[in-house]
RNA sequence: GGCCCGUUCGUCUAUCGGCUAGGACGCCAGGUUUUCAUCCUGGUAAGAGGGGUUCGAUUCCCCUACGGGCUACCA
């Protein structure tokens, strides 16, 4: 029996998800269902100085909305717990000292400014400082200092970092199962920290040793790794593990301009960035997200589905048991993907046709109590006549309105259009046709008033735009028989009246 | 700067050496709806450039250009 897949998402709460990373819980999330493997969430909060109040749950809420919950991770114990890196602390050192132990790593006292003044000089002869090889015999660390200064370092409460030892004159033939073999000279890798000073492990030493553990076996995680994957691929060797295999994802790109998608360009393009929306602890903005804006999380998930990904059929729109029955790494794209706002709104109007007229109606009905509409007018019959126009279900007040409330104002361009001299005239002659209708069903009016209208041998928009006019307010919306049929005789009436007067 | 990854319509993409280069979004036009939108039909528009390999390259290789990522005691 093959070993079970497990895949792990492994943010840091830092702030809010943005759809990058939903895009990876999403991947991961496909890969593990498609092979009835396990998703696992594990928290990366090793930087005690970037932690951001709220983002675990933010993380939490948001995979729930997307309806790609993890099926272990904080709260949800599945034997490898915990899920918290800050809560693994105690577990990481004996790594670090083993590889020590072992020749792979050594201690290093530099402190940051040294190092900071390393760099700058470097920089003004126009070359890179690498802390490596060439060097490390030059700096303050264990290999360069004897055992003796070393342990005196250390028991005199020095602080220091542990580094890996990168090793020399080696091609690491690397394997990315989206981009081939990949070929990497060691001897342009640094002597990466793996334990800071502070007590904790970097992400590197941290992320190896937990993937190891939680028995991790599809690393799938996004393109910014990649230049990580040969150190990743060294500690495992050092550590005597088997590796994983390893997909990175290709980048989410802004839609114009350069560069991948930053948090900040939603509310500066006029789109979310954010599943769900979120307000900065400390500074109280607010940014906007896909759920307060109105999208479902079907048409948002629809859309990350292929961002980098098809199916290579043509089919576009699918749910998400159908994109785990189909999804598979090896249709993967390497290039980065420019996110188009434009492609989400259609997949958005896509779900929304497609979503059951009861359903709408439950949601239309609360849009209504919200604005304080008391009607007793079939919503069923009313979101059928209009959900066609919709793209989010708060369209529907903009596309229905009037069949709750009498227009207020007449849309000017319309009544320049159609209300002319002899409209008055002809509308009192319609209300009194209309008055003596006693069926008012919307095939009764059409017929009598279409019969009127031919009779009195004028053309027919020099009535029905008028009514149109005197019932919406403006020349929009469902035919105006099934309008007028709607809100009754009296209403008709009414609106036309006051049609005639305010024009 | 160094290293790594990438490059097909404006955008997302199909093509596993034979292409009149397909689809979707957007845009434009026509039709339907005696309104508007939806919808339908059609149109617009692409293989970065240069070398190879091959009977034949969008597809394989190399170079250049361009784009992206990384280059922290951040992930």
């Amino acid at each position: 029996m093959t070993k079970k897949i497990r895949v792990r998402f492994a943010p840091s709460p830092t702030g809010p998800l943005h759809i990058g990373g939903v895009r990876t819980a999403l991947f991961n999330y496909l890969f593990a269902k498609k092979h009835h493997g396990t998703f696992v969430l594990r928290i990366e909060d090793t930087d005690q100085t970037r932690y951001v109040a709220g983002a675990e749950e933010y993380i939490k809420d948001a995979l729930d909305w997307c309806t790609i919950p993890f099926d272990e991770g904080p709260g949800k114990d599945g034997g490898y717990g915990p899920y918290r890196q800050s809560e693994r602390k105690h577990l990481y050192k004996k790594y670090a000292d083993q590889l020590i132990r072992d020749g792979f790593a050594y201690y290093a006292f530099d402190t940051a400014d040294a190092l900071d003044q390393h760099r700058k000089d470097h920089e003004t002869k126009g070359k890179t400082f690498i802390y490596n090889w060439h060097n490390r015999e030059k700096l303050d660390n264990s290999l360069s200092l004897s055992a003796k200064e070393v342990e005196d370092n250390i028991n005199n409460g020095a602080s220091y970092v542990i580094r890996f030892k990168s090793p020399k004159d080696e091609t690491l033939h690397l394997t990315d199962e989206i981009r081939g073999d990949i070929k990497i000279d060691t001897n342009i890798l640094d002597d990466k920290i793996l334990f800071k000073s502070d007590g904790m492990p970097t992400y590197h030493l941290a992320n190896i040793v937990d993937d190891h553990l939680m028995e991790i076996t599809h690393v799938i995680r996004g393109e910014e790794w990649l230049p990580s994957l040969a150190l990743h691929v060294l500690l495992y060797r050092a550590l005597g593990w088997k590796a994983p295999s390893f997909s990175h994802l290709p980048l989410i790109l802004k839609p114009v301009g350069k560069g991948k998608l930053s948090k900040r360009d939603g509310d500066k393009m006029g789109f979310p960035v954010f599943p769900l929306q979120w307000t900065d602890p400390k500074t109280n903005e607010i940014a906007s997200g896909y759920r307060e804006d109105g999208y479902l999380p079907e048409a948002v998930i629809n859309m990350l589905a292929f961002l980098g990904w098809n199916p290579g059929t043509e089919q576009e729109l699918f749910s998400l048991k159908e994109l785990i029955q189909v999804f598979d790494l090896k249709r993967v794209n390497k290039a980065g993907a420019k996110f188009d706002p434009e492609k989400t709104k259609w997949f958005q109007q896509q779900y929304v046709q497609k979503m059951d007229t009861k359903k709408i109606s439950k949601q239309f009905a609360n849009l209504l109590s919200e604005k304080n509409i008391v009607t007793s007018l079939d919503l069923d019959i009313i979101v059928d006549m209009i959900k066609e126009r919709a793209i989010f279900i708060n369209d529907l007040w903009d596309l229905g309105h009037f069949f709750f409330v009498a227009p207020i104002e007449y849309d000017e361009k319309a009544i320049k259009k159609a209300w002319k001299e002899d409209t008055p005239t002809l509308m009192h002659e319609l209300t009194r046709i209309l008055n003596d209708i006693s069926d008012f069903s919307s095939e009764n009016i059409s017929t009598i008033v279409k019969a009127w209208i031919t009779g009195k041998e004028i053309g027919f928009g020099k009535i029905m735009m008028p009514l149109r006019i005197a019932l919406v307010g403006s020349l929009q919306g469902p035919d105006i028989f099934e309008i007028s049929s709607m809100i009754g005789k009296k209403e008709t009436i009414q609106r036309i009246e006051d049609a005639i007067e305010k024009n």
